[in-house]
RNA sequence: GCCGGAGUAGCUCAGGGGUAGAGCACCGGUUUUGUAAACCGGCUGUCGCGGGUUCGAAUCCCGCCUCCGGCUCCA
């Protein structure tokens, strides 16, 4: 048989070669760093076992250690591997547990387990387990590929009391109507597994399990929880090391850790998930105020103002009620029932009806930096990522159906230029019709076009979350990841024929007839609360010089230069700069630590020399010393950088 | 909400049935400082909350709250 190389080269092989013959023909050193290959037949690729038998034809490419990952690649085989040699250790050390399911993931592996009644398994258990993995790693136990009838393999697995496994074969003889499952073997464990696997476990160059946590079976909250055990897997040593490294600098980034440190927020037991703005993160916060406020009346929108509690008969209207009541709170006032609103449409909805509409007005573009409370579960509360108390950057425009595409268009070259202004680059995402929906399917089929051509006009990458769109309307969701890579979402721009006609909206048209506007909602930054968070983690805390809560200190070197210094601190006031004066008896050393510590972008030391100048010794956040300079030329040069939000 | 872990001074953390500790912060004093921590002294606590066991509980047991890591949810 014939099989061709990467470089196009043909391989002559004896029929019925495997992968390890061909990596053994080409040379003995790839044979040994062999760990998978991958077959291309008909142009599509698939990484497969070595010891897999070749299809004559086929293009292929042995895997290595020094392959791209590409998807899945030398550390997908190892971390394949490394779930394996867990659940092999846990299985020894734990006798009748029940294994279920052990993928690799984007930084490593899990494994769930279901452990018998009463044993539970705690992160100091991890050692044990650890070590029992070393020996199995250590023993350069083979992985051995069989197949098996599913009759065969249902019965093998139930005599083993291996239930999820059972389940696992029943389904996939119902969904894809396999006959045969295969199985891998390493020591003394045997998992029902599609493979591919590396040749043998010592491939798993360094391991470490993370963390444990619990995990409903198959992703599903009426079922089973399982206890998942994390870890992760390189191929050297030093790989790992760097891993861990870089996660312990990621740490240091924890919006949470660095708003207590700068003191610009604080979360308290007696409102949970409702943070407290102290003053610094307040100033952040007003700055950002102002860059909505200004960048809203730029684009045509309106500010309103509207109320946060409501007659439950509004959410009745609105559906809130019958989708949403679970994530809102209620209240009685004087026997009336009342809701917190969890969104700020229907209010704006009462505005556009408050007069006669004409197709002239159109769009109306309502604005609020809207107060919102939802009821989030207690287990999903994170710091500002994740809160109750909720306000968005909200907005909701009217217009004609004429009007969508480009008021979407619109919605997105808006949220653009925003996050452009920060260095984000968000993950977008269009979700489309959900099974719960309103709306007839040829506005749905046109609102999923009308988002979809909007990205592609753009020339947009987005991920296509199919059926996760709002149930009155598909949506554009945008992305960002905090310091250890969980995904949160900011913006949305959301498409909605619902809420108009819950609340009869209407205008006239010039045929002098009625018509349902159409409603879009969207938020930009999607809260104050969620964003500011991704940025102080998107800056390591180091704000940039017009959102600092403190923008400049002045840092007098004796006490006798205080006076000066204050001289010094007020004219930068008075061209509109925060400023402050650190006026203790401190070393000057001690007063540029501290200032370095709370990450003030410029520290003005004055002594004697800049006195008598008339000048102020400038030193950079993280830069140094960058030289001296007349008051006057630093206030001017400040207010200029702040203005320009540089 | 579910699983596991944690909660001791403002912060970071030690202690683990018998008088509650350290460093930093804070306060007082001395030092008057030239680009990342001056020196000396002092203060600081419902050991998350409630109940129980005990002669005695921060420590053991039960319940609750909050936080952390996941899962589900949200989006």
């Amino acid at each position: 048989m014939k099989i061709q190389l990467p470089d196009g080269s043909p391989l002559e092989l004896p029929d019925g070669a495997t992968g390890a013959d061909a990596a053994r023909a080409i040379g003995e050193g790839l044979a040994r760093a062999a760990l998978g290959i991958r077959v291309s037949e008909n142009g599509t690729g698939e990484l497969r076992d070595l010891s897999a038998p070749l299809p004559d034809g086929a293009s292929i490419e042995i895997v290595t250690g020094k392959s791209p990952e590409d998807g899945m690649g030398p550390l997908w085989l190892i971390r394949h591997d490394a779930a394996h040699v867990l659940a092999t250790a846990v299985t020894e050390l734990y006798p009748g547990v029940k294994v279920s399911i052990g993928p690799p993931i984007d930084d490593g592996f899990y494994y769930d387990f279901d452990f018998p009644e009463g044993v539970t398994v705690s992160s100091d258990d991890l050692e044990r387990i650890e070590q029992k993995m070393r020996e199995h790693i250590k023993a350069d136990e083979r992985f051995e590929r069989s197949e098996l009838p599913v009759a065969e393999a249902i019965e093998r697995f139930r005599a083993e009391g291996q239930d999820y496994k059972v389940e696992l074969i029943e389904d996939l003889v119902r969904d894809e109507g396999i006959e045969s499952v295969s199985l891998y073997r390493n020591g003394p464990f045997t998992d029902l597994c599609r493979g591919p696997h590396s040749p043998s476990t010592k491939r798993i160059g360094a391991f470490k399990l993370t963390s444990v946590a619990g995990a409903y079976w198959r992703g599903d909250a009426s079922r089973q929880m399982l206890t998942r055990i994390y870890g992760t897997a390189f191929l050297s040593k030093d790989d790992l090391e760097e891993y861990l490294r870089r996660l312990e600098e990621a740490r240091a980034r924890d919006h949470r850790k660095l708003g207590r440190e700068l003191g610009l927020f604080m979360l308290s037991d007696v409102a949970p998930g409702m943070p407290f703005w102290l003053p610094k993160g307040t100033h952040v916060w007003n700055e950002l105020t102002t860059l909505w406020r200004s960048t809203n009346v730029d684009r045509g929108y309106t500010e309103v103002r509207t109320p946060i509690l409501y007659d439950v008969e509004l959410w009745k209207k609105s559906g809130h009620w019958h989708v949403y009541r679970d994530n809102m709170y209620f209240t009685d006032i004087e026997d009336q029932p009342m809701g917190l609103k969890p969104m700020n449409c229907p209010a704006h909805c009462q505005i556009y009806l408050r007069e006669a509409r004409s197709y002239r007005d159109l769009p109306i573009r309502f604005a609020e930096q809207g107060l919102v409370h939802r009821h989030e579960p207690s287990g999903t509360l994170h710091g500002l990522l994740r809160v109750r108390h909720i306000t968005q950057d909200d907005a909701h425009v009217f217009c004609t159906e004429e009007q969508i595409e480009d008021e979407v268009l619109r919605c997105l070259d808006f949220g653009f230029h925003i996050y452009d202004q920060f260095g984000f680059k968000p993950r977008l995402e269009l979700s489309t019709r959900p099974e719960k929906r309103v709306g007839t399917e040829e506005m749905w089929d046109k609102a999923e076009a009308v988002l979809q051509g909007a990205l592609e006009s753009r020339g947009l990458e987005y991920d296509l979350n199919e059926g996760d769109g709002a149930f009155y309307g598909p949506k554009i969701d945008l992305h960002m990841t905090d310091t250890i890579g969980r995904s949160w979402q900011l913006g949305t721009v959301q498409l909605d024929y619902y809420m108009p006609e819950q609340f009869e909206l209407t205008y006239t048209g010039a045929d002098n007839a009625e018509h349902r506007p159409a409603m879009i909602h969207r938020a930009l930054m999607g809260s104050f609360e969620r964003f500011i968070g991704i940025l102080i983690e998107h800056y390591a805390g180091e704000l940039p010089l017009w959102l600092a809560p403190v923008q400049a200190i002045a840092l007098p070197i004796a006490d006798r230069h205080v006076p000066y210094a204050r001289l010094v601190a007020n004219e930068l006031a008075a061209s509109g700069v925060r400023v402050e004066l650190d006026d203790r008896t401190e070393s000057v050393g001690r007063k540029i630590r501290d200032a370095e510590l709370q990450k003030v972008p410029f520290m003005l030391v004055v002594g004697d020399k800049e006195e008598d100048a008339g000048r102020v010794a400038v030193r950079r956040h993280r830069e140094g010393d960058i030289g001296a300079m007349a008051v006057s030329e630093l206030a001017e040069k400040l207010a200029a950088e702040i203005a320009r939000r540089a």
